[in-house]
DNA sequence: GATTAGCACTCAAAAGTCCAGAGTGCTAAC
DNA sequence: GTTAGCACTCTGGACTTTTGAGTGCTAATC
């Protein structure tokens, strides 16, 4: 990947990536020398920017403005450049200082931290919550509402909570809603949800479902809990990208929320990082979301105790402060972990 | 409110607005003769467009332009030309077949159709969730987590729940739990949730509070679900507004969806709808939110059995297809009512 | 007396023109 | 290898012109 920058081309390509970042607007040879200190005069400069155009790192849109960086330069950048160590730190402080997560639920943390993330990096924040078939099985409740109507609690080890209105058929006693649940919670205890499914249609096949109806009965109403599992996303800070200038059309900008606004998309591209461990990062043509629209994903997966189970990150424009959002994106991820962990 | 308009006057002004919230273009007296049925030359509707404007119904942008409707003539448009029966039917087919809510708890519902609401009348779809404190308490429920931690949840009888974890600083033992949740269940039976609140402060202070420990500390954990009691707004559709002709401007769009991130003022301006009984129609300087925006709302209040519980509603440009959207508003108000009722 | 035709006038938006500035590539000198 | 110099290019902003929709007024008409 390396393609034998010299340190001097390397140096040049960074002055330009960081001009672009800083500016929007292509960036001369002229502005380099001014605005870094390198000694060298814009003729050579243009030199050296001339090879990287032809090397793919740069292109100019058109033949008398400034050169912008293409997605290959921003993923050397971020793999040669910032991983040399140009990353910023000191934005620790104002995550800790913004996220109040107690008393939350899951679900709710979660929503709170797209927030944390879209504040800190004023780009957009995305997190995909685990998909609740990886929690683990920690009890199921029936609450009568009516007669013909029970809503019905399934709780996580992790305390996530997935309740459904369920209308019955026969009325069923309250009594008989108690020992259901004592069924369940004997059968299911310390399973996955994944496994919890499993084992629902094994038993549904099993005798005592067929001799003892209540169990049988008990068995449908709690697959109708686990009905759905589409993960959920929150995602937010959309207003942000109100503010970059490369998005300033209208046209452009009605793209970016429409496609947005199709969760599914995104929850394609956040799968794809759930398959390594880390922060990753996804720039422009990587995907076809960000590709149409401009935009990178730095994402990061989090944990809870030793399994991977979610995907969070920030969503910007290619041209992207990387150097700033990666520690923030990682920073947080470890914390969701560890708050996760606790719990 | 009529102020004496000729049956000419009103016509013309009808014209107007139907043409100008065709084309969001100033309507000038030639376009009116040409795209609507009457039989007068330019120069007379030219002449009772310029008494409109004296009376504040109309204004022209500048001298040579044609003229746009005030926010006056809004209202006198929806309360004199439309309530006179100009409402268009036939939507309620679309609503029903959009809407799927089996098997969705509460909070689901709202949302699904907060979308339902921007899908069916093209602008944003709002809706205001029940207040929790109006909700019938029917249960409480503790899940031992963790040694010290529980996850206490709260159900109404319309099937609304509420979760929250909480950290204990002595261990509580399951059976303990289960007492403490038949307390509670047996103390506030039958209660809103506002009774519930003042209940338990009540009972903090009573005698059997002082000498059974077990007790207190019930009712310092189930005051901790009650902890916060905001309002929940879902809004959907802001794409929407980006297709609008008026809001083309960044700087316009920019403000719009700053303003709606801060779902305070939105809470505010919903409450006020709160007040009085079904659809209402807020227009521009009605609300400091639309005001700003030049956008109006159509809401409606739903209920629950017999109470007014919540608000839903559209909001989009003062220049909105009111036509359309008033009957999509009072539908899907009657329809989410009659859904919390049979539940 | 209400309606209409005619006309001079106004103004914004679109199209056209011009210019300055930033940038490039190339060549020749250092 | 580096740099100075120069001719050339292209965009964006400022400025002007043109066009067309619309107005208000007056005088003629029904």
């Amino acid at each position: 990947m390396d393609e034998q920058l010299t340190a001097r081309s390397k140096q040049i390509l960074q002055a330009v990536i960081e001009d672009y970042i800083a500016t929007a607007e292509p960036v001369g040879s002229r502005t380099i020398t001014r605005s870094h200190p390198i000694s060298l005069s814009p003729a050579t400069v243009r030199n050296v920017m001339a090879d990287l155009e032809e090397m793919g790192f740069l292109v100019s849109p058109h033949t008398s403005a400034g050169r912008v960086p293409t997605d290959k330069a921003y993923r050397f950048y971020v793999n040669s450049i910032l991983s040399a160590g140009n990353l910023q730190q000191g934005n620790q402080e104002e995550i800790l200082k913004r996220c109040n997560f107690t008393g939350k639920d899951v679900d709710d943390v979660l929503k709170e931290t797209s927030r944390l993330l879209s504040a800190t990096s004023s780009y957009m924040g995305v997190v995909m919550a685990p998909r609740f078939a990886a929690h683990v099985y920690r009890q199921i409740e029936f609450v009568k509402l009516g007669s013909h109507r029970i809503l019905a609690i399934l709780v996580s080890q992790s305390g996530a909570v997935q309740n459904r209105l369920i209308q019955t058929e026969q009325e069923i006693l309250q009594e008989d809603l108690v020992r259901m649940s004592n069924y369940l919670n004997e059968l299911l205890h310390g399973l996955t949800i994944a496994q919890v499914r499993e084992r629902l249609l094994q038993e549904m096949q099993s005798e005592k479902a067929r001799y003892d109806s209540l169990f049988a009965r008990a068995l449908k109403l709690s697959e109708e809990v686990l009905g759905d599992d589409d993960r959920e996303v929150f995602l937010d800070g959309q207003a942000n990208i109100l503010d970059q200038p490369e998005f300033a059309d209208t046209a452009k900008m009605r793209e970016i929320f429409r496609a947005f606004e199709q969760k599914n998309l995104l929850l394609d591209l956040l799968d794809r990082s759930l398959e390594a461990e880390g922060v990753q990062i996804f720039i422009g043509a990587d995907s076809p979301l960000l590709r149409m629209e401009g935009m990178s994903l730095i994402a990061s997966t989090y944990m809870t105790g030793k399994d991977t189970v979610g995907v969070l990150g920030v969503i910007g424009p290619t041209r992207m402060g990387y150097g700033k959002v990666i520690p923030i994106v990682d920073y947080t991820a470890k914390l969701i972990s560890r708050l996760l962990e606790v719990e």
